[in-house]
This record gives C-alpha cells, structure tokens and sequence, in this order.
DNA sequence: ATAGCCTTGAGG
DNA sequence: CCTCAAGGCTAT
C-alpha cells in the first residue's frame, strides 16, 4: 500500500496491535506526499523525518553494540572515574561482528583483570558482587583461566544438578576454583587467598543485595556505582550518589517488579552532562522499557536524563516502539539496530570504569552528539545542565538554566523544562502529548517542512509534531499506561545550540564532531527512515486490518482504543510480562496473518529477547575504554590497542600473540603483576570484572520472562548455566568459521591448535555444535530464544519455584517454536531440531570444565578459557 | 485543539 | 523535603 492516502485515516493507525507503535505522525510514504490536510490524518513525507543534522541524541544506550565505528565520542568523566564512554556511532552492525570485537576488548579486559585481581588481592579485597565472582573467574582465568571457567562451572553445575547447596553456596564453589587458581598463580599470597574468600563471601551477600537493591551497589566497589548506573555516574561526578541499578532494583521501585537493570536515568541535567561527556543521558532505554517486565511498561522508571548512555543515538528509541511499548523492530536490521544502537546497559559501568578519555576525543565526541543534537540554530537547548552535574570533562558547562532560557528548539518558546527527552516549551511538550496520547495522525497540506514558531505552531500540526520528532522527542517516553509522577526511563537526545557547542570546542574537536555528527546522523537517518518504514508498514498492516474489520463490520468504525494503538497498546499490557508479550505476539500474529507478511511475525516475547540482545555485548566504546586504560597503566600500550575495539579486525590473535602483546597477559606472575600494578590500572580490572558480571546479570534480569522469577532462583539459574551461554554463544558466533572457534573476538582456535591446550576433545564438541547449527541454520532469534532455554533449564532441585521457571521456560519454547513454524515451514523439525543441541550444550560444558580443571592442575596456560570467558559475555 | 497550570510520584 | 518530568485539568 504505497499509497498511503488511502490509509490516512483519523482513525489512525493502531500501532498497538502489531506490537509497534505506529508513529502518529508522519510517515513516508514511497508514492509521494499526500497533502491532506486533516488532523488526524497522517502526513506524508518524502523523506522520513530525519533527525536534525544537529539533532543528536544523546542516549545512553550502553549497549550499542555497533560501535563498529571508530568514532567515539570519548569522554571523559574526571569526577567519578567514570570516563567517557565512547559513543558508538555506529549504526546496527552485525552483532557477530560487533561480538567479536568486543571479545576482543574483553579479552584485553580480562587480562586485565586478572592482574588487578591479584593486585586486588594484594591489597585488599576488593569489593564483590557478582560481576565481581565473575570477574574472579575471569581474572584467574588468565593464569589459569581455562580452569576457573571449568572448575567454577563444573563445581557449580555439579552441585546444581545435584542440588547440592544453596545458590549462596554455589556462588561460593564458584568463587573457589577461582581463588585456587589464585593461590596456585600467586602462591605467595595466602593472605590475598583469605581476602578473596572474605570477599566472595561479601560477594555473595552484594550479589543478593545487588540483586534486592542497586543503591546498595555504590558502595560495593566504586566501580560498583558504574556499573549500576553509569550513567549516573557519569553524570554525577560525586558518584557517590549513583543508583546503581542492581538487577532487582528497580523493579521494584518501579513498578513492581520490573528488572531493574538499566541503570537509572540521569536527569536531565546529568543528560545534559552526558552529551558533552558524551554518554547520553537516558539510560538504556531498551532496558528499561523494553524489558519485560515491568507490568506498566509504560512507565520509564528513570529519567530520561537518567538514563544516560552513551549514546548513541536515538535512534534507538524511535525505533522502538513508541509508547514504551516494547516490540521491537522489524526484523532484520531493526533488530540488530537494536543491538547497535542499544543498548542499555551495556555499557554503563564502562564510562566509570575507564579511565577518561581525552580530552579532545571526549569534546569531540560531545561535539558530536551535540552537533546532531543541535536543533536550532542557535538556540537551543540542551546542554549541560547543573554546573554541579556537569562533568568534568565537558568541554563547556552550559548550565541548566542557560538552556531552559533558551528557546524551544521546536517553535522558540520559552522552554519550561525537559519534556519527553528534550528541552522544550511547554506548549510543545502538551502538543507532543496529545499527538502520541490521542494516536493523530496529521497530514501536511503543504506537503512540505512548514515553519514552525510560536506564531504557526497552531497552523501545521503535521509540521510540528515532525519537528518534535526532528528535535528528539521520544514517542517511548509518553507512557502508555498514562502513569503520572516519578521517573522515567528512556533513551534521551539533548538539543545543542551551534552557537553554544562551536565555542566550546577547538577547530580540531569541531571537525572531528562534525565527522562524528555526520556519522550519527546518516546512521539516524538510516534508523529512522527504517523506523518509518516499519511505521509504515504497520499502518498498512493496520490499514488492512481495518478495511479487513470494516468489512466485517459494516463500516463499523474502529473503536478507537481498540484500533488506534496507543490505547489499545496500553491496555494490552499486561501486568505481565509474559502475558503481554504473547498478547502482542497474537496481535502481531494477527495483524501479520492479515498483511500476510510472514516476515514479520516475530512472537513478541522473542522480540524481547532480542531487545535485550545487546546487553550480552559489549560495545566498542566499552571495549575501548576497557582497553584504554591498560594502555596507559601498562607499558605495553600496544597491548591495549590491539585489544582495543578498533583493532579488533587485527583479531585473529591466537592466545600466545595476545600474551605477547598484551604485557599483562605476558606477565604471568600474578604476584609481580598484582604487586607492581598500578593501583588505578587494578581498579580498572576490577572495574572490568565487575563489568562483565554484570552484564551477563543485567543480561538476564532485563529478559522478559526473567522478571517473575525470584532473586534466588534467578542466581540459580544464572550459575547453572552461565558456562552453557558462554559456550554456546561462542559456537554460535563461529557459525561462519568452520573449523574454528572463536572464542573471542578475532580470537579463534582450531582443533589442531586445541590439542596443545589440552582441550581438544571440547574444542571438538564444540566445532561439531557449531556445525549442527550451522547446518540447521540457526538465526539470531532462534539463538537468542536458546539462550533463554538454557538459561531456564530448571533441571537443579535448588530452585524455589521450579514451577516457574518452567513455565517460563514453556514460554521462551513456543515462542521459539512459533518463529521456527513461522520462518521455516519448510523445516518443521528445525524446533525440535534445536532443542537436541541443548543436551549436547551441556556436555560440552561439563567436558571442558573437567579438562580445564585438568589442565589447571597441569600447570597449562588458561588462556582458552580466558578466551571464553572474554567472549561475549 | 491549544497551552498554561496543577498534581503526581520516583529519585535524590 | 526538594526536584522535575510525566499526566491531568481546564479556560480559551
């Protein structure tokens, strides 16, 4: 339905029904623009509406994984040790890809982590958590990394299956194979051994209070801080302030219940202070909203100026559906947009671990993001807001109040406030409202951008309302269920004056923002016009559901909640989760069945999922500043750059080559290496350690199906099958290498070379699953919706709830299930098929962790299993 | 429909 | 208790 005249209808669209929201506004429509003038009616553009070239929003996705790009926006965040996160420019990028180069960057991490370990434990304990224990293992896992994954998992495993011990106690043989390896590497240090236990036992206590509370975070680690709420960090340079969002957290702050992961929003004058420091403000807006859970979805919890990210971009958040509601995008690129720009999470914690960036590449990436933000010429708004907030590493401190005085980027009103992830009047900000909220869809008789001000704002609706699109506003941030008060979380673009950005920086950052700018934008273009696009199809999608009912009806008109998405959407909502998601997915089926487009017929609960995709990844930036401060703490500088996000391509590394370069790794003594690091570089570990924990944590609290499990089957789960998703995720990810296993980024392993670590026979096991999913085919959903499978394993007489979980797990298999039926009819067995690779999953695991112990005991090198450790997770 | 003002409520 | 962003109310 090219024509989407024939759409147009007050009646709009319902978003809702497909899972996505239909923009209210315009859309493009291939045929032409429309000029019918009728409110309610949707405006065709030729284009989509793209983002201002200035517009730059300044999300804080950690998550965006497609930081493919070099452009980073590093900042740097002098206050809090938070540094700069880098913004990943990137657009969605293949998340093969983008895992692999973040395996990279961990690898780098993880060997450094293995050094600050040890100088941890020198020194004192470190802090725990969970992020930490795997960090422990990880760390370890450098000297003897190979057998901290095996042992840990295996100890893990056994008592799981066994039901041997409680989770604190399976945290806890977990923790113990790591201090092993320890004491074996570091055989001196007994006392940084009774450190170590001290704190897995503290670890094991913050993971239950990480996981019960995220404020309780911040004092955990000052890395701990970041990686509850990197933004916030960033954004606070006091830090001490941070709401670390513990996976539990903010559920229950919330809503109830919902996964807490994201990280809380930065307000909006953090927001502002991320766009220089480049992180962006909102926090992972997926996360949040799209998680899951939260039974009013609708509800952000944090602020979008909380949120913080790193931002990438917005793109992400239009892509999303806009009301909060959290289907995803379209398949295919959408998807992986997802990831790209993504994130959430991810990368949070980053931005406080690593050390700052440069300066110039911190203002440049500012630069950068402001520039896109930029809405009007010169006015603008957004910046930095609080002096108090503002980073250290802003170029510029515009303070909040300069911006609220600036004009409305929209009409040039006085701006009263951040509205909806921009600064903004007040009028404007009600406009937007009553656009989304009452699902208009206005049409531009002119057909064309009419002026906007405060003069005409009355006269174009179609033309205002793009412009607030234009300038950022977030349709995700107007609730669905119309919750009032508290905070909200999604992904925010700041506007930036030219005028107030240009002084700031040097000629040099300008032209390095204006590349990174031009960067974001095409990718925010690209984003939005697949937005629109996906917009559109839904329109039609509903369009033909509507004439579908029509005839049915009688030209009875759609009801217009019922039809018009957004109330229908909000409604749809169910309290939970899961309930919600398969709503949605009939919906989409149904709406799918109509359109007869197959294609799109992803079950909403695997859309989720795959929301959440991203946060298993790390993103380039993150890797980057991982990296980057190895580089400066260790001699070897090179190290970290070949670690580095950047070079990943170089990948390829064996083992030995990344010891070679990489000093840390060459330096095998935990003890030197512990006893002569830096103390900045070993919090640096730390912080990586904790960071890598925490993603696979955040991972699993933001899935869907996740949320109504309780914190302690929660830990169970994730300690029964952490080495699965490992491994798993590194066979999938070698998918396209056959022979080889990528273990990291650029990081693969043959057979032949397996046979000197002594792990041949898993490396073996391993090819051959990577061969089965090769031959079935595997996509990124079906990989995604195994994961969660295998996650839900509630084969462990330690759960609480088995029940549950099964019954989640029942859920995570027929979405499953449906997508395969859906997508490969002509392979019905291709279900059942998948499922048989899951037991073969697990003996891998179990069969690596033993020869790792093995090996251990041989006194072998780790260096695979750091390879594991470092892959994705 | 608009837009100014009020209420709400999470987070600090 | 304060902030502030989101929704609600209502005169225009």
């Amino acid at each position: 339905m090219p024509n989407m005249s024939s759409i147009k209808t007050e009646q709009s669209v319902s978003p809702g029904a497909s899972g996505s929201y239909q923009l209210p506004v315009n859309m493009s429509t291939p045929t032409g623009r429309h000029n019918v003038s009728v409110t309610n009616i949707k405006c065709e553009l030729d284009e989509l509406p793209t983002p201002n070239g200035n517009l730059v929003p300044v999300i804080a996705n950690y998550n965006n994984h497609n930081h493919n790009h070099s452009n980073h926006n590093n900042h740097n965040n002098h206050n809090n040790h938070n540094h700069g996160l880098r913004i990943p420019l990137g657009g969605g990028g293949d998340n093969k890809e983008e895992d692999e180069s973040d395996s990279e960057a961990e690898l780098a991490n993880i060997e450094n982590l293995k050094v600050r370990r040890r100088a941890a434990d020198k020194n004192g304990p470190r802090p725990m958590s969970w992020e930490g224990e795997l960090s422990d293992a990880e760390t370890n896992g450098q000297e003897a990394p190979d057998e901290e994954l095996m042992e840990t998992e295996t100890v893990v495993k056994s008592e799981s299956s066994s039901a041997g011990g409680v989770v604190s106690r399976q945290v806890t043989a977990m923790l113990q194979p790591i201090k092993t390896e320890l004491e074996h590497i570091a055989g001196e240090m007994q006392q940084r051994q009774q450190q170590q236990q001290q704190q897995q036992q503290q670890q094991q206590q913050q993971l239950q209070q990480q996981l019960q509370s995220h404020k309780q975070q911040s004092y955990k680690l000052k890395l701990a801080p970041t990686q509850s709420d990197p933004i916030n960090l960033k954004y606070e340079p006091a830090s001490t302030s941070n709401s670390t969002t513990s996976l539990c957290d903010r559920s229950k702050s919330s809503s109830g219940g919902h996964l807490p992961l994201l990280p809380a929003n930065p307000s909006p004058d953090s927001a502002i202070h991320s766009v220089y420091t480049h992180s962006s403000p909102s926090q992972s807006p997926l996360t949040s909203r799209h998680a899951p859970y939260t039974p009013s979805l609708s509800r952000n919890n944090s602020d979008a100026s909380h949120s913080s990210c790193y931002s990438y971009s917005s793109e992400f958040s239009p892509t999303h559906s806009p009301i909060q509601a959290r289907h995803a995008p379209p398949a295919g690129s959408a998807m992986f947009s997802g990831h790209a720009n993504g994130g959430a999470g991810a990368l949070h914690h980053h931005s406080v671990l690593y050390p700052p960036l440069n300066v110039d590449a911190a203002a440049a990436a500012a630069a950068a993001q402001e520039a896109q933000n930029l809405s009007m010429d010169g006015n603008s708004s957004s910046g930095a807001l609080d002096a108090s907030a503002t980073l250290p590493a802003s170029p510029a401190g515009i303070s909040r109040q300069q911006l609220i005085n600036s004009p409305c980027p929209i009409c040039g009103d006085k701006i009263s406030g951040f509205h909806y992830g921009i600064f903004s009047c007040e009028s404007c900000k009600g406009f937007f409202k009553r656009t989304v909220q009452n699902r208009k869809n206005y049409v531009c008789v002119r057909g064309g951008p009419c002026q906007v001000s405060i003069s005409t704002r009355k006269k174009c609706p179609a033309c205002r309302f793009e412009k607030c699109l234009q300038k950022g506003m977030k349709l995700e941030a107007i609730r669905e269920d119309r919750t009032r008060g508290g905070r909200s979380t999604y992904q925010c673009s700041y506007t930036l004056p030219n005028s107030m950005l240009s002084p700031l920086l040097s000629p040099d950052q300008a032209a390095a923002a204006a590349a990174a700018a031009a960067v974001v934008n095409q990718q925010q273009q690209q984003q939005q016009q697949q937005r629109l696009q996906q917009h559109h199809h839904q329109q039609q999608q509903q369009q033909q559901q509507h004439q579908h009912q029509h005839q049915q009806q009688h030209q009875q008109q759609q009801p217009h909640a019922a039809l018009n998405g957004f109330g229908s959407g909000s409604s749809s909502l169910p309290a939970s989760p899961s309930l919600g998601a398969s709503i949605k997915t009939e919906q989409t089926e149904s709406l799918n069945h109509h359109a007869s487009s197959r294609a799109s017929s992803i079950p909403a609960l695997l859309q989720e999922i795959m929301d959440v995709e991203h946060l298993w990844q790390y993103t380039d930036a993150e890797l980057a500043r991982i990296n980057q401060p190895l580089s400066s703490f260790a001699s070897g500088g090179s190290s970290s750059s070949a670690s580095g996000g950047g070079s990943s391509s170089a990948g390829q590394h064996t083992a030995n080559a990344q010891q070679m370069t990489n000093p840390l790794l060459a330096s095998a003594g935990l003890s030197s290496n512990g006893e002569n690091a830096n103390p900045d570089l070993i919090a640096h570990l730390c912080n990586v350690a904790d960071h890598r924990l925490y993603k696979i944590v955040k991972w699993c609290k933001s899935l869907p199906l996740f949320k109504n499990i309780s914190i302690d089957d929660q830990i169970c789960l994730l300690i029964n099958s952490w080495c699965e998703l490992l491994l798993f995720s590194c066979c999938f990810r070698s998918i396209d290498t056959p022979g080889e296993i990528k273990m990291s980024q650029g990081r693969k392993i043959t057979l032949a070379q397996a046979k000197t670590n002594g792990l041949q026979a898993c490396i073996e096991r391993m090819l051959n699953l990577t061969d089965h999913l090769r031959r079935l085919r595997v996509d990124r959903y079906e990989y995604v919706a195994m994961k969660v499978i295998v996650l839900l394993q509630s084969d462990t007489t330690e759960l609480h709830e088995a029940v549950k979980v099964r019954e989640c797990q029942e859920k995570a298999l027929q979405a499953l299930q449906a997508y395969t039926l859906a997508h490969y009819p002509d392979t019905p067995s291709k279900f059942g098929e998948l499922l048989l690779r899951i037991p073969d999953l697990q003996r891998t695991c179990q069969l690596g962790k033993e020869m790792l112990t093995i090996k251990t005991r041989d006194g072998a090198d780790f260096n695979l299993l750091m390879e594991l450790l470092r892959g994705e997770h």
